[in-house]
DNA sequence: GCTATCTAATTGCATATGCAAATGGCAAGC
DNA sequence: GCTTGCCATTTGCATATGCAATTAGATAGC
């Protein structure tokens, strides 16, 4: 079955047995060495392979489970997870889903797009070089018709291959990165703005009305994949979010 | 030594051991039964008192540790952790933190304090029932001495008993809260308004001038501690969070 | 073919045991 | 008094063992 392990675990000898193994299962998972879906090895397999004891084995996977990265069901044994879809606290769902959830209708229209090299204020502002080849779109999401959210959003083509044929017709290129590209690590901010000129025209807003601005920026290993700017008009959006004194609940 | 269990870990007799345990001291920390610096028996006394195996017991105590609510020591034992300061994403630092670490001095003003009960419109907003005694506070935090954000807030007194004889003259409200009152839950909410008259006053900013809005509302064991309103002006504040498809990181 | 039953693979949990590592505090020596 | 070294306590880690719970897949029976 080379599917259920394309590529063994490998200790580094650097620190507790059932670390090395937490942080080498970890690292084929979040480098996509081992994709959502992917059966991990058994307990007696990993025993064997790696020479240790079922239970050192098993604390691994045990906390590998509980950081979410794994799931493990009896007899069926242990699979790679699929990356939640949302991050709690500020992450944002799928737009399509987030529009849902108020029970209001979604769609969306691409308004513009361009491929090509960024230009330099684009660059600068996603933090990508000049020589990289990106595709840069404009896309209005509406709830019950009306403008919801303005997205401003850069593809960084290297890193996505499929970009190029895909005119996000029928998926908005938020939801279709989802499922056509890998990411290790992103950054957002938010802050508040007035709308400009163009942007309250698109969002049939009044010019300077106070806007919810949430920048995101996606990078796997480094290399940048999106970033994204949401714009969303007024107060009547809120971003909540809940915890305890030692962490989210 | 009764300061070192000042309340006996009771197991509720549902799911694992392991599980048990770490859920009872889980509640004891929580609750406040045990305060931070209190110190958790040794694994060989809980190992006796509950009848269980040290590694058991010592499955439990790591994941608290894990989680970090406790903080084991070889030799010097375990004791209940301090509350970090700030929760990652969102969560805001004290505010003078948050100023200095702008690399800028830090000051504030209290404009103005009332203490009663709350008007209608108040507790509507911060979810207290007209009956509760607060203590309601505006303040203005500066940043070199330009303001630098408004804080509304209002205090349940009797979740905060030495609130009345405090002139916050010294401290801030919201850091000299963290320092005597408990809490065990909060939320808060972000969105763009824009600046009413009075506020746009007080931040030097124009009416209609484009802020942000951190509402948080705390409160302990179900009973509400504070709600606080911070208004941040203009686009020149921005809350930033990083994580990867897991999770925080 | 369909269903009921059984079997075996796999994870979950708890225990017992032993040794390693860190270190607070005591004792001995100066 | 001060320092040095030792010892006992406490946590950290790994192993071996045994049994329970779950359930995919095989098998037997209809």
């Amino acid at each position: 079955m080379a599917e259920t392990q394309p590529d063994a675990v490998k200790l580094d000898g650097a620190g507790p047995v059932y670390d090395q193994i937490r942080r080498a299962i970890r690292d084929l998972v979040v480098s996509g060495a081992w994709p959502p879906g992917t059966g991990v090895p058994p307990e007696h397999a990993l025993m064997e392979q790696l020479g240790a004891s079922r239970m050192t084995v098993h604390r691994a996977l045990v906390q590998l489970a509980r950081e979410g990265l794994i799931v493990r069901r009896r007899r069926s044994g242990t699979i790679v997870a699929s990356p939640p879809a949302s991050h709690a606290m500020l992450d944002i769902l799928s737009i399509p889903e987030e529009v849902e959830q108020l029970g209001q209708a979604y769609s969306y229209d691409v308004l513009a797009r361009g491929d090509g090299r960024p230009a330099a204020e684009v660059a600068e502002r996603f933090g990508l070089r000049r020589s990289d080849k990106v595709a840069h779109l404009l896309v209005l999401h509406r709830a019950d018709g009306k403008p919801h959210v303005l997205e401003e959003r850069v593809i960084h083509v290297a890193a996505v291959p499929g970009v190029a044929g895909e005119d996000f017709a029928k998926t908005p290129p938020g939801d279709w990165l989802l499922q056509h590209s890998l990411w290790s690590q992103a950054e957002h901010a938010i802050s508040a703005v007035g709308a400009q000129a163009e942007e309250a025209g698109l969002l049939a807003i009044a010019v300077g009305e106070p806007c919810l601005l949430v920048e995101r920026r996606t990078w796997n290993q480094d290399r940048p994949v999106t970033a994204v700017r949401l714009l969303y008009p007024g107060p009547r959006h809120r971003f909540v979010g809940r915890f305890g004194p030692y962490g989210q609940i």
